[in-house]
DNA sequence: TTTCATAGTGTATTAAGTACACAATTGTAA
DNA sequence: TTACAATTGTGTACTTAATACACTATGAAA
């Protein structure tokens, strides 16, 4: 959490550097034990969450602002990242605004506008993950998609349009790369592909579809060790992987 | 075309109401005579088109301002619109500055920064469209899809873009209630689909799948005075068209 | 009345999606 | 050591959707 003399400071940096107006949202999606996560960042004196975020430098495409504030908040610098919308609403800073309008002199106070967030999700490894919270928060955490807090300004809408857009996704690309560990049993995917969708796919079904999608190669090994029947393990054909992504599976027309 | 005098009283007038580094860049798709078209504008002095767009008004919801600038370049009311994908580079617009830094000064030119565009893509009744020309341009009128002509900036990428995510539509939602006109027959119909997706489908395959989607009510009385066999005519039953685009056609998982 | 272009309809085949059941493996508790 | 519980692997019948393809019907013009 800045200071109020730290946020002028900030506030002229921005103004310096950053272009007015526009900011960037990301939902961070990861996986583990079988849960959803998404990546929140928290002030120790606010109830609320918000999404990593932040603006996009004077001379910077917005794809690397984006990949610039998740690298910051995460540490990784590979990161499927995806644009899925823009939030515009002329108020949906408004308490934002009115928080920095009581601590800031309004002229030097380069939060006071109206800000036009471009939305972005991206699907990380957890493991990889080291949270770091940024300049306003002391906390930056995962939370459970099936337990999400409350969160501050239109974020709950962001992250619920970024699932959208993900489940819109998972049924013309390929999905799993970026969140699952390199090796990994079927019902280990099938669980990353019930929790996005949100619902039980069948075990015999899944495993049928999702193989013939050709993007899997099974090990020789089984996974040992565990207390029932040892699991094939499987991994991406990156190759295969790459080129679904980019073609798409199937099209309907 | 403005002149000098005009330019600086629209920077100046731009400064006031809009908010600064955000355009709006809509892409309108219309169809006749079997032609998929889109709404390009120009200059006389000028060989390159560009796509209808503008400004956002300071305290105008983004997908107003879209909806406010098609009214204006197409005098329609009623107008389906969907964001698309921000065009965020910072050089995109760098001819655009280049012309305008030689007509006005630095400190009137509203124009000299970057700008960070939002595309939304239209589909409008071709009929109900009557064109209207920008403050920058002379001609404002519909071209072919099969012979679109050079275009400024990065407008190719963002019809092309736009093309993209209309041809993902297809495949989840129903299209057509915007751009065919209240009745049609079945092969206008799949004119349109074959017009949008670039290639040429089976006639009978077609009009079973169309019609399993349950959005078409087939009129009783066929169109005469045709120089062939009378074909059906059909329109769309609105309320089933409204629940396909909401929930979506299948969905995959 | 024949011909041509277009429209309407049906059927067989293949592929994809869904529903469902049994056998194999491994650790644990009797 | 043996039975059990939990989990994994695999196969098959059924239904639905996608594809390929051919004939009949209509209306205008030659």
């Amino acid at each position: 959490m800045l200071s109020k003399q730290q946020l002028i400071e900030y506030s002229e940096d921005a103004r310096k550097n950053y272009v007015n107006h526009i900011s960037i949202d990301c939902v961070v999606f990861g996986f583990h034990e079988g849960q959803m996560k998404v990546l929140l960042l928290k002030t120790n004196d606010e109830e609320k969450w918000y999404l990593p975020g932040g603006f996009v430098l004077k001379e910077e495409p917005i794809d690397n602002a984006a990949v610039r504030i998740l690298q910051e908040r995460t540490g990784l610098d590979k990161i499927f990242l995806q644009q899925f919308r823009v939030f515009g609403d002329p108020d949906r800073s408004k308490v934002h605004n009115d928080m920095y309008a009581d601590m800031l002199p309004k002229e030097q106070n380069w939060f006071s506008g109206r800000f036009i967030s471009i939305g972005y999700y991206a699907l990380v490894d957890f493991f990889g993950v080291i949270p770091h919270p940024d300049q306003f928060s002391e906390l930056c955490a995962w939370r459970d998609l099936d337990d999400m807090p409350e969160m501050q300004l239109d974020h709950e809408k962001i992250y619920k349009s970024a699932l959208d857009a993900l489940r819109l996704q998972l049924n013309y690309q390929p999905i799993g790369y970026n969140l699952m560990p390199r090796e990994f049993t079927m019902p280990e995917l099938q669980k990353l592909y019930e929790t996005i969708l949100g619902k039980k796919l069948d075990r015999r079904n899944f495993q049928r579809r999702i193989l013939a999608f050709g993007i899997l190669n099974r090990s020789e090994e089984p996974r040992k060790g565990g207390a029932h029947k040892a699991p094939y393990l499987y991994s991406f054909d990156i190759e295969n992987y790459q080129h679904a992504l980019t073609e798409g599976f199937k099209g309907g027309w």
